[in-house]
DNA sequence: TATTGAAATATGATATATCAAATGACATAA
DNA sequence: TTATGTCATTTGATATATCATATTTCAATA
């Protein structure tokens, strides 16, 4: 939960001199980050079931923010509630994914556009490293770990648009396609379409070139949606 | 909140005949469906604090329920939570109302793409009905009720685009965007912009020519922006 | 073996209780 | 009058209690 500073009249002296004092995360922040960086990272599987009082128990905090926290995700998409109001992680049907990625489509453009002419050389280095990572992990089998690297590299990019409501929204599109992603990470088995297409993304950054930049993220996006599309209209088997 | 809908073996026969059970909106969602309303219409002017527990009193209700209303809209940006920890409706300063323009930018074109083919002839004559409904509203100098149907109009447009997660963000954007945009009703005065270019996008919905209507929107949207931010940078006092 | 159904258990929704922090009221001192 | 300190009240955060539903278990029955 993003809190807004006030406060009128502080001395700017004191404050330098004695820093601020910070009240910290609620229970239910964090609760809610741990979960969330759950279903990005695939700790539970598309579709499994989640209770508000196992979480209480297994995080050491009462029912009250464990129940928050859920209801948080539930209402950003990222969980489910079925007819009997039980909680589970989604698990995206073709069409729900193509939405997802219809969305991607069009903000991430929009934020590499925005971005583009405000990376320093040090992003734009640092873009490059994630983007050999992604490769290295590739390369070695742990698909799972390129698709974090790959949401980094995105994520990163939206980061410097400096459009914070645009950039929660694109979260929150991310947290909805995580467990599926996830699950469908065989699917990305030695193909380096990500690699090669990050590549142009980058150098269009480095020409400052704010057009092309945004035509390279949507080759990426709809170059990778197509993978998955393929998978999940196939209802091809796991691996 | 959307309930899933599951149940493997159900009899259809019993079920077609029987009906079936519903248990209702929960009391947290009922609680949030009236706040939501509330921001909407203007109950609440921006900045104005909220307390769960006059809300849980006014309505009815434990502190629970009221609560999770309040941090459901909290997290979806139309409640502020300060650094203290009270809430408030926000108040969009002329940077962030941008920003949920650009968005409603990028989305509702393509919504309504994707809505064009889609209207049947009693949907476009609803659109045609709500928009005299705004003019006459308009010409009656009750704003806040044009700015209501206004946004009935763009939402039902959306919906017709049946993109139910797309619809979902544009409705966190209306709600984010809502108090700021009822405070400044008055600036609409006698203006009719919203008027003809509604028009415009009718006539290319009966067209079906999607990209015109799409471009209808556009400037629908970057005209009634103007509008505000012209208010909202130049800090001038209500009316 | 397959089905049923009652009791035990788990769960979500809601209410209430508790506590520390924030706020407000008011009296007193400067 | 204005600033300051004290105390009562309010508030959000969290924990716990309660209740109606769901789910599971398992024995009795067909």
């Amino acid at each position: 939960m993003v809190l807004q500073t006030d406060n009128p009249k502080a001395d700017p002296a004191t404050k330098d001199l004695l820093g601020v004092v910070d009240r910290g995360p609620s229970l239910t922040d964090q609760v809610y980050e741990k979960l969330r960086r759950g279903l990005l990272m695939g700790v539970w599987s598309p579709g499994e079931k989640l209770t508000a009082r196992k979480l209480s128990r297994d995080l050491g905090v009462s029912l009250t923010p464990a129940r928050e926290a859920i209801m948080r995700l539930v209402n950003e998409g990222a969980l489910d509630v079925s007819e009997k109001r039980t909680f589970s992680t989604v698990d995206l049907n073709c069409e729900q994914y193509k939405e997802v990625m219809r969305l991607r489509g069009a903000l991430e453009p929009i934020a590499i556009e925005l971005a583009t002419p405000l990376f320093s050389e040090e992003e734009i280095t640092r873009l490059i490293d994630l983007n050999e990572q992604m490769k290295a992990m590739i390369s070695e089998e742990r698909y799972n770990d390129a698709l974090q690297i790959d949401s980094e590299f995105h994520l990163s990019i939206c980061d410097r648009a400096e459009q914070p409501l645009m950039r929660s929204i694109i979260d929150t599109l991310w947290l909805r396609a995580g467990p599926t992603r996830n699950r469908l990470s065989y699917s990305y088995r030695k193909r380096l379409i990500g690699y090669e297409n990050h590549k142009r993304i980058i150098a269009a950054i480095q020409l400052r070139d704010a057009a092309a930049a945004a035509a390279a993220i949507e080759r990426d996006l709809s170059e990778g949606a197509a993978v998955i599309v393929a998978v999940l209209s196939g209802d091809q088997p796991d691996s």
